[in-house]
RNA sequence: GGCGGCAUAGCCAAGUGGCUAAGGCAGCGGUCUGCAAAACCGUUAUUCACCGGUUCGAGUCCGGUUGCCGCCUCCA
């Protein structure tokens, strides 16, 4: 079996072939760098930084675009209201995308391009769009004209004469078409503008994603990303430029990822339910975030509840927890180990029900399902701790890497279990160490002399503190509650 | 109005016509333990919103009904 998606523009899963054996490029709508990344941003970026993972772990060759919107009307006017320069705004929140992002560990892309790093090829794509008859002045602006490419529409299957849009036209724009859209807009007093043969101005949304991918990736390239949102009419208008501008068949495979709700609202500014990245970290563990963002399939709603994530922190505790007495058993693991392998583009090894998972259409909530199977098979082994044999030993040692090598493809378990179990806790209070070893000697001493009262006490303290004890063959250990 | 999606146990969720409907969380019973915790074992959907149909066989395909949601306007 090999790797299937669905996508978008046939509305069908297909069996994904690249253009070129082993060579993968993938261009993915980044974000408009105006505001803080909500749980929806970040719900796209893992789907894709899983996807990206995945073709690597398979032995591709993956060159990932992302790109940065950093030149647009929400941008200018939020800058206007802090008094401050668009550019700095801009500046200011794709330092804001890194710091949450890489708390995700999210990779970068190969290739972040900006938007403003690019206007001179966008105004080239323009000005081949207008000798084509594919685009026409209005004015100061310049438009293009839906009806001069055939298939328009076909994309996010919609028909020209379907779209009745004439309502959202304002005032004063002389399109030939009312879904004709901009390709260059006049500057206005103010507004960050560049030179071009129609005067000044600036280039519309979605030109940027025609030059950019093409530029890094080709007139053909494998597969476009984006939220399910962008299907129309941004990712309808990127192909139509660039088809029409330069005659590839622009992205072959398209793949789009479903919203994140909260509490089963879209979120939005007016109902108060924005929840972004950085208030969820506030609340959940990373890794936490993570494997809830990833337990169900990509291209469905997912609707973000406290218990719903807590649910996982609690089937995430186990795994790490499995992580800890392996390690505790057959020495520390290098944590990122699996993590580097694969970002050098080498085929790791997945087990079989893994990759059946995952090429189907990535269902992550399948390969989940197999990390905690795995586990349940460890903790089988590990059950017979007293007396583990040399097979035992390397059963065990062969699945803690099937499992952490399964799991970095999915971005998880790529901590420590005591990083993850500190930064996991629920009591945000710094333990005395010290402290709470000195109280499970006393505990331990208390055991010996069966005064199970005063044992008792001492475990009730530690409870207080954030401490849960485990009493093994082996003495005591302790770790924080979660 | 146009287009599309979803409805599976207390909760989340996989299931892309055919052995006993994954997995997680929560609960319950058991093993272990001084008692716990953790772990393991067992258990919790004769049934997949409802009604018809196709088929030897449907949660899975088709039609209808109900309910929820998204896009069509900036949006991941």
């Amino acid at each position: 079996m090999s790797l299937t998606l669905y996508n978008t523009a046939a509305r069908a899963l297909e069996p994904f072939t690249p253009l070129e054996k082993g060579r993968v490029g993938i261009y993915v709508c980044g974000v408009t760098v105006y505001d803080l990344c909500h749980i929806g941003h970040a719900r796209s970026a893992i789907v894709f930084d899983v996807l990206v993972r995945y073709l690597r772990a398979l032995g591709n060759d993956v060159t990932y675009v992302r790109n940065f919107t950093d030149v647009d009307d929400k941008i200018i006017a939020r800058a206007k209201d802090l008094g401050e320069s668009p550019e700095d705004l801009a500046g200011r929140y794709i330092e804001a995308f890194y710091t949450d992002m890489d708390q995700l560990d999210i990779m970068r892309a190969d290739r972040e391009p900006r938007a403003t790093e690019h206007i001179e090829a966008m105004i080239d794509m323009i000005r081949i769009l207008i000798e084509k008859g594919n685009a026409y002045r209005a004015g100061d602006d310049v438009y293009f004209a839906v009806e001069s490419l055939p298939g328009y529409g076909a994309l996010s299957g919609r028909k020209l004469e379907d779209m009745k849009a004439g309502s959202r036209i304002a005032i004063g724009e002389q399109k030939r078409h009312p879904m004709d859209f901009a390709l260059w807009k006049a500057a206005k007093e103010g507004e960050p503008q560049w030179d071009s043969p129609w005067g000044k101005g600036r280039p519309g949304w979605h030109m940027e994603c025609s030059v950019m991918s093409t530029h890094y990736l080709g007139t053909t390239f494998d597969i476009h990303g984006g939220g399910e949102d962008l299907l129309f009419p941004h990712h309808e208008n990127e192909r139509a430029q660039a088809v029409a501008a330069l005659g590839g068949e622009f992205a072959r495979y398209w793949i789009h990822n479903g919203f994140v709700t909260v509490n089963s609202e879209k979120m939005s500014k007016s109902l108060g339910n924005f929840l972004t990245i950085r208030d969820a970290l506030k609340l959940y563990h990373p890794q936490v975030l993570r494997m809830f963002l990833i337990s169900q399939h990509y291209r469905s709603p997912l609707d973000f509840t406290r218990s719903a994530v807590e649910a996982h922190r609690s089937g995430l505790t186990r795994l790490y927890r499995a992580l800890e007495r392996m390690d505790a058993i057959l020495g520390p693991w290098n944590y990122d180990q699996g993590l580097s392998k694969q970002l050098k583009g080498d085929a790791l090894p997945l087990p079989e029900e893994f990759r059946q998972a995952m090429d189907d259409d990535l269902n992550t909530a399948r390969a989940v399902a197999f990390l905690f199977e795995k586990l349940k098979e460890i903790n089988r082994i590990i059950g017979q701790e007293a007396s583990l044999s040399e097979s035992d030993r390397s059963l065990l040692a062969e699945g803690r890497e099937e499992l952490i090598v399964c799991a970095s493809v999915l971005g998880l378990l790529k901590e420590s279990p005591a990083a993850f179990f500190e930064g996991v806790a629920k009591d945000t209070v710094t333990l005395d160490n010290a402290e709470v070893e000195r109280l499970v000697a006393d505990r331990t001493e208390a055991r010996k002399k069966k005064e199970w009262k005063r044992a008792d006490e001492i475990r009730d303290i530690l409870k207080k503190m954030g401490v849960v004890l485990e009493d093994g063959p082996k003495g005591t250990t302790w770790h924080r509650d979660v």
